[in-house]
DNA sequence: CCCGAGAGTAGACATTGACAACATTGTTGT
DNA sequence: ACAACAATGTTGTCAATGTCTACTCTCGGG
């Protein structure tokens, strides 16, 4: 275990991911806009340049957090889904993932906040495909359950889309002030319903 | 009208606007990020210190523009579901409004993040006010619809919010580069029919 | 054994937001 | 008419920051 009391030796050999820890702190304290290389640096108690070695740019941190992020809400959501027993409940599962975001993002709020804001310039495609691994998961639960005939039949791509969108949304106006945090699970709750209610076939048996 | 090459009295005399609207250019082009004081103030032509006196901060001024941005926003939304003449015709009000949050969003990339991200800190009861006159209308729009018997009941509010949230996290997920704009339109019209199917009454007489 | 690449350091620079002290203008009470 | 006075702009200054360049230390492989 790396101790603070511990004469540095003139290379730290874990400055990278150090880096990372001490800025999702920062983060979670101050937010992304305030975040500093500078502070880090003396927070972690390395020259204000010794960053640079690292991380090419403020812009690269932020982005290598974001990606980090999705890995972990990715990773969570799979948890949070395979936890239900029952393979074949659709509701429940499709509640498990909302929650299981809805907890994340409301864990997280600087970071998600930085993983829906960051702009993906061309060639940072990591952060991209970090977040379509996350949310290409409910693909695979609306084709499940489009199999099996309880849900209608469509492009389960861009239903599996709006769903995460909805959420998404929904986190988003709560995180941002927009709406009261203490309406969040009725909201879910709606919005996972309301789905429910208008894509079950339009036949049922 | 203002000339740029004419004499500039001591006093500017429109300064306020003026930097709202050289910051709402330069939000367009460089995004919130990279807005700097002294570049608005150098366009314009003033010190680098006269826009303290029209904005104590710099969030202050971003503040203002997402505020603005609400304003027109909620103008534009009301509009586009003014114009669809048949007043009881509930899906067409429903996808101009979505359609018309979309196009906002899509032209103004850079405002609507700052929109969304802009944590409003307590007091700052402006933006927010702003936000729920915007989104508030969509709770009319559902109102109507169960009154008419065309929707089943329920918390017309929670349902606007949620309706609100998808087309908001559809356009984030697109102005991030998640999603590929080419995608847009399609989305939105599965969230609007999958929203009018679930929430038709169960019994339809 | 040495030497070169990787990793950290030190110094410099331009830019920025914020602040204070001062200047100019427009307004308002008398 | 005119003297305060409040707005509005200006100049100067300061600390902080991101980024760049040149230098230093350390270690592992020829």
């Amino acid at each position: 275990m790396p101790d603070t009391t511990e004469q540095r030796p003139y290379h730290h050999g874990n400055l990278r991911v150090e880096l990372l820890h001490a800025a999702e702190r920062s983060l979670r304290a101050h937010g992304a806009e305030q975040l500093s290389l500078r502070d880090l640096a003396r927070e972690i108690g390395v020259s204000h340049a010794a960053p640079r070695r690292h991380f090419a740019d403020r812009r690269a941190l932020l982005d290598a957090l974001a990606e980090s992020g999705f890995v972990r809400l990715g990773a969570r959501l799979r948890a949070a889904v395979d936890e239900i027993d029952d393979e074949e409940d659709l509701p429940a599962r499709l509640y498990a993932f909302a929650s299981a975001y809805v907890r994340f993002a409301t864990e997280n709020v600087a970071l998600t906040g930085l993983m829906n804001a960051s702009k993906h310039r061309p060639g940072a495609t990591a952060v991209a495909e970090a977040a379509a691994a996350a949310f290409g998961q409910i693909s695979d639960l609306i084709e499940e359950g489009q199999a099996r005939g309880e849900l209608e039949e469509g492009d389960p791509e861009g239903i599996g889309l709006v769903i995460y969108a909805t959420v998404l949304g929904i986190t988003s106006m709560v995180n941002s002030g927009m709406i009261e945090p203490g309406r969040l699970e009725g909201l879910v709750d709606t919005a996972v319903t309301q789905f429910l209610r208008g894509a079950r076939p339009t036949e049922p048996r």
